[in-house]
DNA sequence: CCCCTTTTCTGGAATGATTCCAGTAACGTG
DNA sequence: CACGTTACTGGAATCATTCCAGAAAAGGGG
């Protein structure tokens, strides 16, 4: 059937398109991340276990490392918290992080557009990305 | 003797401005991450054991949250690299952080001051803090 | 100046996220 | 369909940091 639709790329074409082999593990990572707000290793690897039965601790944060080093998904690692993962990548959009529950909620960095992501100084450095992080309290934990 | 010159504060005044009491520990504690550029716990673990003996690593923890929550010292928390602390407090300066070695700069960011501190939307979350994170290569390691 | 309560420090074990390692299994090119 | 490369398994190890219970200081009151 010839859908004319763009449907939103499924996994497996993600993945060949990024140049990875297609595995089990990988599509059900790509698949679990995408179903939850900020996924932890954990919260991937439960997800996965539910998919496919056993799988290695091991093989989901290869699998993590892999597509997050191909661009297909996005590492934030607040302070204090364990790593999470999202798949909205490429666009150049921030968190803000609960100080007292961790959670993380996506901000777009409108006000201004490109914030001050020209370091006045740069002490000599090449920097390639600037990353801006909220701390506050969300909704739930004030 | 009488100076009328503004000597930078003693760690023992700086502490008990800030209500804390005074320790050996703490002073030592002071001076260390203040003769050094961003110090680590380990760092000053190994400053503060070669000026006082024998020091533990619990001490050297407890001291250095005391005085951060005291704002005497400020933490710093790069993603994959143990914390750093500073004695430049209170000014909202950010840090430019190798992601090859872990050297972190000081960055002030005049560039159009206040950047996008406020979230375009907080997502409910009572916003505190915005933290600027730059990522690049330090002149050594390019 | 000494006592007493509170805070801090000691030493050792525990935690938790992540990584290392060696061997086995699966992918997909030819 | 065979083979070389890349991925996954299972278990142990690492590293920064924290937990715990008891011993030792700090400093205000008497």
């Amino acid at each position: 059937m010839t859908s004319t639709a763009p449907a939103p790329a499924a996994p497996e074409d993600l993945l060949r398109g990024a140049g990875l082999r297609v595995t089990a593990a990988r599509v059900a990572t790509l698949r679990a991340v995408g179903e939850r707000q900020h996924a932890t290793a954990d919260d991937v690897l439960g997800s996965v276990r539910a998919e496919l039965g056993t799988v290695s601790v091991q093989a989901v944060y290869d699998v993590l490392h892999a597509l997050t080093d191909a661009g297909l998904l996005r590492r934030i690692e607040p302070a204090g918290h364990p790593a999470r993962y999202e798949r909205r990548t490429g666009d150049n959009h921030h968190h803000v992080v609960c100080r007292s529950c961790g959670a993380i909620g996506d901000v777009d960095c409108t006000v201004g557009h490109a914030p001050c992501l020209t370091p006045s100084d740069d002490n000599g450095f090449v920097v390639e990305t600037a990353e801006v992080t909220y701390w506050g309290l969300c909704p739930h934990c004030r």
